[in-house]
RNA sequence: CGGUGCGUAGCGCAGCCUGGUAGCGCACUAGUCUGGGGGACUAGGGGUCGUAGGUUCAAAUCCUGCCGCACCGACCA
């Protein structure tokens, strides 16, 4: 991509609404601009990223046999009544009225829906289990939206659904979501806690959150310390034994969200060295509700006796867009963000500073065509003094910046800069190949 | 919804108290110099002062309503 060419357009001053670092950045590094109040336009830049965050989680919830539907945004309120919720979840849901005043709503989840479709597709004790799961956009009208993308109304999110034949099963299928949620976040490169959890309007019995430590976060937690040791993240998910050993090792540890803290019970399970109270985003929440919307749509299968029973359900949410201000909210400096490699908008920033110069030019312009089909290469072109060139990439936060210019040319040099250590290295032009190789491979 | 504050150029702000020609920095356009970490000089362009009404000879400025935005609290991925 040319910088030239690209829809980029980066502020030099901190605009006046945000107040989170992420939210600062965002808006200075053009990924987002707002609408009106918790609603945003996704730029090339913060859509790129996005996109990367929704692929990855994609990938692996596809990989382990969790498969991808779409359901609509906008939802009839009939199946809201069926289940009870049109009226319990209150304000937060967006009521719509069509031509006909009939009474539709913007999800802002999708339980029901999924539950109606399914009650009518399973139908015998073979059909079970399944996992579906699809990221679309849901509304919520918070009362105080803020953060920009962090607590918007309009959001994108991932949410999966678990069927199974029974509590027995359910409970794996939730380990088994609750294991994946922890290797989807290790891969994210962020260090999130899981926590117990109130189940919220949501509903149900067993529910655990998952927060990324940060001192901007907004949820309360208190943890165990002990538990960021526990390494789960190359468990094979279709072993049942070993994920719920897994899950149920990391639960032995405490670890509670403020609403279900029990200040008696952390004491008394955890060394004082060790107990943490901090502060944090909820970029993850799954839920067990057994048969709460079974019963509602009357979701049931046919036992191999004959028998009808109900549907056991749970739900897996992940905040997709959340997690673009998180990453940030983690990683950033003075200088603006500093992407982790695997959500990187681009895995190079290639940087001619002196465009006017034939010899630096030529040479940025070859580079590019050769490297721009390997790596997702961010060429920045413009005609502009290298000082904005740099100040723009390191706001940008690619992770690896090539930067050409004559000087180290005429020495048959270039240099790269790694934008989390701020580390200047001249290589020769015969070694940078092999050494992008290496560099990307880790 | 309660408490607080703010709406003036794309962004950041001054002007309002004490009414009288719409201002500054950055960005933008043109030119000259410069050319490896937001460079300098010169000349420009860009405004329904959130909106509707009121007071006044005269309103960005005073008064009232409305709208929008943000911060603090109760809700949530």
């Amino acid at each position: 991509m040319k910088l030239s060419k690209y829809y980029s357009f980066t502020l030099r001053e901190d605009p006046n609404e945000a107040y989170l670092n992420s939210h600062k950045l965002m808006l200075r590094a053009g990924m987002i601009r707002q609408a009106t109040s918790g609603i945003y336009t996704w730029l090339p830049l913060g859509l790129k990223v996005l996109n990367k965050i929704k692929d990855l989680i994609r990938n692996i919830h596809i990989k382990n046999e969790i498969y991808e539907i779409l359901m609509p945004t906008i939802q009839p309120s009939d199946i809201w009544k069926k289940s009870g919720r049109f009226n319990d979840y209150g304000k937060e849901m967006l009521k719509i009225f069509d031509r006909n005043d009939n009474t539709l709503l913007y999800g802002p989840t999708n339980e029901e829906m999924i539950t109606d479709l399914v009650s009518n597709d399973l139908k015998s004790y073979k059909d079970l289990p399944k996992l579906l799961f699809h990221t679309q956009w849901k509304f919520r009208d918070e009362i105080r939206p803020r953060f920009g993308v962090m607590r918007c109304r309009e959001f994108l999110m991932k949410d999966a659904y678990s069927f199974d034949l029974d509590y027995e099963n359910s409970y794996f299928s939730y380990c088994k979501m609750f294991i994946l949620y922890m290797k989807i976040f290790n891969l994210l490169g962020l260090n999130v806690i899981p926590v117990k959890a109130d189940s919220g309007p949501i509903g149900g019995a067993l529910s655990h959150e998952f927060i990324l430590e940060t001192s901007n976060g907004e949820t309360l937690f208190f943890y165990d310390k002990t538990i960021l040791d526990k390494d789960c993240y190359n468990i094979n998910l279709n072993d049942k034994e070993l994920v719920i050993k897994a899950t149920e090792d990391l639960l032995s540890v405490y670890s509670s969200s403020s609403e279900t803290h029990d200040e008696a019970l952390f004491k008394s399970k955890t060394s004082p060295q060790n107990q943490i109270c901090s502060k944090g985003i909820e970029v993850g929440h799954i839920f067990y509700f057994g048969t709460k919307y079974s019963e509602a749509f009357d979701a049931n299968y046919i036992t191999s006796n004959g028998e009808k029973k109900l549907i056991h359900s749970g739900s897996y949410g992940i905040g997709v867009s959340r997690l673009v201000a998180a990453v940030i909210e983690a990683n950033n400096d003075d200088k603006g963000i500093i992407w982790p490699k695997q959500v990187s908008p681009y895995d190079l920033g290639l940087i001619n500073v002196r465009f006017d110069n034939s010899k630096s030019k030529d040479f940025s312009e070859e580079f590019y065509k050769k490297f721009t089909n390997k790596y997702e290469v961010i060429y920045d072109d413009r005609e502009v003094r290298a000082g904005k060139k740099f100040n723009d990439m390191d706001l940008i936060g690619v992770p690896l910046q090539v930067i050409v210019g004559e000087k180290n040319l005429l020495n048959s040099n270039i240099e790269v800069k790694h934008r989390n250590t701020g580390k200047l290295q001249l290589i020769s032009l015969d070694k940078i190949e092999s050494y992008l190789e290496k560099y990307c491979e880790c």
